[in-house]
DNA sequence: CTGAAAGCGCTTACAG
DNA sequence: CTGAAAGCGCTTACAG
């Protein structure tokens, strides 16, 4: 690799100073320097190739550009990297780039995460968790200001951004009401994610509100054959069938549709069923196409990203964003503190919306 | 955020030379210090809770410690994370991050990714691609060394790894005839993959080799919903039903299941299928659990790492590897030239195992 | 054994 | 309008 060119390169290539070189190419040359000599400077920057040395610039700015990510499980599943391309993006038009570290849950790593990000001198951290839950950050958060995307700090000290389970539940279960369904079942997954308690209250809601009492939720799981395993018992068990089944995510839908097809029940003709996630590669290509709610990921990286952006850009320490960053307003849920704690900060609901698609028919 | 304690200030709390800090503090003590000293600085270091400021020792050393990745569709596909996180594992262990860019197959982005980890003075490079291609990186690819992996570039002028595809699909069909199977139909995925034809190709081998003529295997694609398509034509068209279904990828599996089972056909007992991916959220959990053929993502990306870090310790320019990065040597694919052009660098096929579960049974 | 000096590449007061 | 100087925080010859 051949040596780059430097400031020094450009202004003996123009016949100027250095510091000429850095005030033109920065934007502060007008009635700094005179026009010739700038078209000069410009003209040498083109001929050499010439860019600012970004770690030279980070030195003397004491700024780096880069906002640490930190994530505690970037494999797991693909729509979460939708919430990384939202960061990224977002990032990215601000002239930022991404320092990704996945912690693995590994609390060790989490630490050494954080270590490692100060000292490489991010301007702002944003912490992700592939799949929703709490999480208290250290209480003093190194690295400029910092923002949660898909996990919430249960004392409401950092600003975070998580979707509307409850909301999305209850608009899946809205639209099966309004097919006409009444006798609607609920196969959720294990507690050990909190996504599965809130769909299930989301359900619960709706149901009521609608005057219909809410079977009890069949605790299954989040993978296919638990799904499948759920749906076979009550499809087959004593007392009425459920005419439509409202399933913990997309691929307990799955599970569902292949114990409906074993059981020679047709979907949505004989059951109709509804999924939770849009799986990309799951809800639109099931047979039928599965109608579900979709999990703002990417939102939550973006909206998450131009609060930690914004409070970088105030040269905030803290996250707390002065204004709200993005144009569109976001559902906030009002966190006041218990005794109105001033300390509190923002935590806000995304839309989780539904998307209707072929697997949904009014019951027979 | 508080202030960062620097060097000079360990120097002045240990009453020596920042020159004794920082030769204590990265080992040259020994000799050069008085053991009293270098305790005291050590010491005073830690109450400090010193940590070098990266950008300046990058700055000084030239180099940053950083390593780019440039990807293509980070957000695209479960797996293709692992692939990722290979690659981090092997440069945190070695001591470097990841600065991750995604381009999102936009070459305008592309080349800008190039120039931005240019300027960010990135060691060295990998390049990833979500799904199996050829990629032509750029001549001369700045930034140190290059690597590429799940891509290769056609003219084999960057070292490559790329999974053994048609390995893998001999692998599975050959698994399918020891069962007794005899007559196994392909379900193909469409042709603007490349792997799609190498599995084409690793079935039609092992049926050869075997002595069975192979069908022509269908052209679908790789969602459920044209696995599913596929399987109604073949399992209801004329002609003899085939006794196994040797399917594109895991997804298209799900829609032969489907298909099945809306037919009433049962798997494995009336019907064997196979998939390929090893989809970490799919396969394992299908009903059957699906037989299929794992991707050595997370390999692809710890071996392409190693031998980028490889290259940089060597100081090369270059990404050809002097010796071996790894302990395991992988299958290498002489790729020599046609002329022996000794500009010719290797392309490593990384094995793709089997993994069997429940859905192959003996034909009836 | 120890510390003053130079320099990595840049930008920003400051003096002409 | 222009350039010499200082300084971001570090490490590495170099002179004592």
């Amino acid at each position: 690799m051949q040596r780059k060119a430097t400031s020094k390169d450009v202004a003996d290539l123009a016949g100027v100073s250095r510091t000429a070189v850095s005030l033109v190419l920065n934007g502060h040359g007008e009635g700094n320097i005179a026009p010739e000599k700038q078209a000069l400077i410009r003209a040498a920057a083109r001929t050499l190739n010439y860019a600012p040395h970004a770690v030279a610039v980070s030195l003397q700015s004491r700024r780096s550009s880069m906002i640490g990510v930190i994530t505690d499980q970037i494999a797991t599943s693909a729509h979460a990297g939708m919430l990384l391309r939202g960061a990224s993006d977002a990032a990215v038009a601000a002239g930022y780039l991404l320092l990704v570290i996945d912690t693995q849950r590994d609390p060790d790593q989490e630490v050494r995460a954080y270590d490692v990000l100060r000292n490489q001198q991010v301007d702002g951290l944003l912490f992700a968790a592939m799949s929703l839950r709490p999480y208290a950050p250290p209480s003093l958060v190194p690295g400029g200001p910092a923002v949660l995307a898909n996990c919430y700090d249960p004392d409401d000290r950092v600003p975070a951004f998580v979707p509307d389970e409850i909301g999305g539940s209850r608009a899946v279960t809205n639209h099966l009401i309004e097919f006409g369904h009444r006798d609607i079942a609920m196969i959720s997954g294990s507690h050990d994610a909190v996504a599965a308690e809130l769909r299930e209250q989301g359900f619960r809601e709706a149901m009521t509100a609608a005057g219909l009492s809410p079977r009890a939720p069949m605790l299954a799981g989040w993978e296919i054959d638990k799904g499948y395993a759920a749906a076979m018992q009550v499809l087959t068990g004593p007392g009425p069938l459920p005419t439509a089944i409202v399933c913990a995510n997309d691929r307990a839908a799955v599970g569902v549709m292949l114990a409906a097809g074993a059981l020679g029940l047709s979907v949505p003709r004989d059951l109709s069923v509804v999924g939770y996630d849009d799986d990309d590669n799951v809800a639109p290509y099931l047979v039928p196409a599965l109608t579900t709610v979709r999990l703002p990921h990417r939102e939550m990286g973006e909206e998450a990203m131009r609060v930690v952006l914004h409070a970088v850009a105030e040269g905030g320490g803290s996250g707390r964003p002065g204004e709200p960053a993005g144009a569109e307003p976001a559902t906030v849920e009002s966190a006041a503190g218990p005794d109105g704690d001033p300390e509190r900060v923002p935590r806000t609901l995304l839309e989780c919306p539904l998307v209707v698609r072929d697997s949904v028919a009014p019951p027979r």
